[in-house]
DNA sequence: ATGAAAGCGCTAACAA
DNA sequence: TTGTTAGCGCTTTCAT
């Protein structure tokens, strides 16, 4: 038989509604009742019973995590795992709900987990931030929620990020430094809302070292190895190749990688090669991959934070709920100078 | 205001117990009244509160995937997946438990959260499985739980498993066909039951084909890439050095693959490099991968359908509860013909 | 500071 | 085949 409130009152002589209270860490109650309450619940190992705790009072203590990450990459994983530990300390569960939006009839879907389950909230990861729809209905049903590293629409809500131009523009910078003149991009997935940042920095400091840009040395992406096969090949396919190539993250990197060790270009010695994210995939390469690390778990951990705080809910809009988080420019194998001429 | 059941009862004009059988699919309900309900049921956008439900029937349609893989690898999130999608299309979710059991006090926190939500089952992913403790906290507590490849212990209980042995058998043979003759093993944690069999599959393709394994070509590894670099360095450090090394994973053989590179061996030129598992990084390498496809995916979703099935409660050791689904040997670019003496 | 009573939205058991 | 009556275990409201 399952230990209930009732059993754990009984026990120490109160009502159900004061081992409530010494549960919930609510105020009004003597520290001798609350003590003498504790110690029955840890004698009895007594667990408040979540669905008749959420059936009662308006939270379920449930937070939603959305990703729509056909690959379930590194960066899906790295979010989750902050997320889940986070909402682990704080009391609060996680429920993952892997949205497909390339496919039609995801919204019913989703509607019905949210209505179903009576989320608190819900963390929002790349690309679904940039889904104005996507976000219109959560607002109409007034389902609190925090972007992570959304693009434009980070003024309508709570937000996480960290400085997509800035470190992309630190990378570039890392290359030019190295003495590479001609650099590529290959750049991610258009709706992305990094993807654009990610040019900027490093067009910004391309321009800022006074290089020119050729329209072929920047490519599209779609954040996949293969994407960054295919973009590598292009690159290095042409008839003067660049000496670096900037990849917009760390899958695509060694997808350059792949496409220079099938043409016999040796990295870093004639080409060097730079990722994004610092995801599991960048060490387990080689030349490890030079990158940026993006802080996922910690990132993953603050919308939790956010989320959970008593007064998001009637201020989204508040500067405090728009965090940043830094950056970190990880020098591996991959980058070096470039050859001598 | 939330839509409950008693407004669509109302709207439908029959009782909530009526609404009820509807939504669960239960008997004795005449067509005509249940598709009155259901286009209430539409017509109003009624979701069940899966909290009232779970609160007053006994089950909690919520299912617990148990992980310990601080790694957060594909294979872990493979499983993830396969297990998040299969519940939702049987309407059921999905809870995430990561373990630590390397750091103490695990199992409090585990108690807890089981408790608390009234888990109606919980996958067990490797090395979970070989944890008799945990087995016998579980069936102390009565939660039914189901083994993905176990070890011994797949006699208590349900189980999901691909024939291990076969499979190191038969990429051990493959490499044998290609004429090696001089093979190398690096070994997974001794921990996870699949260690021992991929051994043993090694082992009896290669006497089975009357090749000698010398001590030396055997070294531990932990299923990382670090582990797989270190035992790549071993194997290729010695006097002579072995033709192919069979890595029990994907990630040790891309830390083989790149001790290859550090050291200038060419792959599969002068060397050949085969994993295990198939999970997203066997692909992200150059070469390519050889390795055994393991379902994980469909493995986790059969170990959902095992604990949804009503009568696996009562019976978790019925043979049925045992499926094993079938491996692949994939041949990518990693493995060719030893090269001539 | 504490308790009694009344639900939260649903399903189980029983009745009709 | 359908409806009625009690709860499930907790929190809320309102007393005290």
């Amino acid at each position: 038989m399952t230990i209930t409130i009732k059993h754990v009152a009984e026990r120490a002589g109160v009502s159900t509604k004061t081992v409530s209270r010494v549960m919930n860490g609510e105020a009004h109650v003597r520290t001798a009742v609350r003590e003498a309450v504790m110690r029955v619940v840890e004698e009895l190992g007594y667990r408040p019973n979540a669905f008749a705790r959420s059936l009662s009072s308006a939270r379920s203590y449930l937070l939603g995590l959305f990703l729509d990450d056909p690959a379930w990459s590194g960066y899906a994983a790295g979010m989750q795992r902050g997320a889940l530990i986070r909402c682990r300390e704080r009391h609060y569960h996680l429920v993952v709900e892997p949205l497909d939006t390339g496919t039609d009839g995801w919204e019913p879907d989703l509607m019905a987990s949210i209505a179903s389950l009576r989320l608190d909230g819900a963390i929002l990861a790349p690309p679904l931030c940039a889904m104005p729809p996507l976000l219109d209905m959560l607002d109409g049903i007034g389902l609190p929620y925090v972007l992570i590293s959304p693009g434009k629409d980070h003024q309508r809500s709570g937000s996480v990020d960290i400085d997509e131009e800035g470190a992309a523009f630190a990378m570039t910078r890392h290359l030019i430094d190295l003495g590479h003149r001609d650099i590529g991009l290959i750049e991610g997935i258009p709706s992305h809302a990094a993807t654009p940042k990610r040019r900027a920095g490093f067009l910004s400091a391309m321009h800022g070292a006074g290089l020119p840009v050729d329209r072929d040395r920047i490519v599209p992406g779609d954040f996949t190895f293969r994407g960054g096969l295919d973009g590598g090949e292009a690159l290095l396919g042409r008839a003067t190749r660049p000496t670096a190539i900037f990849a917009s993250n760390d899958d695509m990197a060694l997808g350059v990688s792949a496409a220079a060790a099938r043409r016999g270009i040796a990295v870093p010695g004639q080409l060097s090669i730079a990722g994004f994210d610092d995801g599991p995939t960048a060490r387990v390469a080689w030349p490890p991959i030079t990158t940026i690390r993006q802080p996922v778990g910690e990132m993953a951990a603050a919308a939790v934070d956010i989320l959970i705080d008593p007064s998001y809910r009637d201020a989204p809009t508040d500067p405090r709920f728009r965090r940043e988080l830094p950056y970190e420019l990880i020098v591996r194998g991959s980058t070096a100078a470039p050859p001598p001429l």
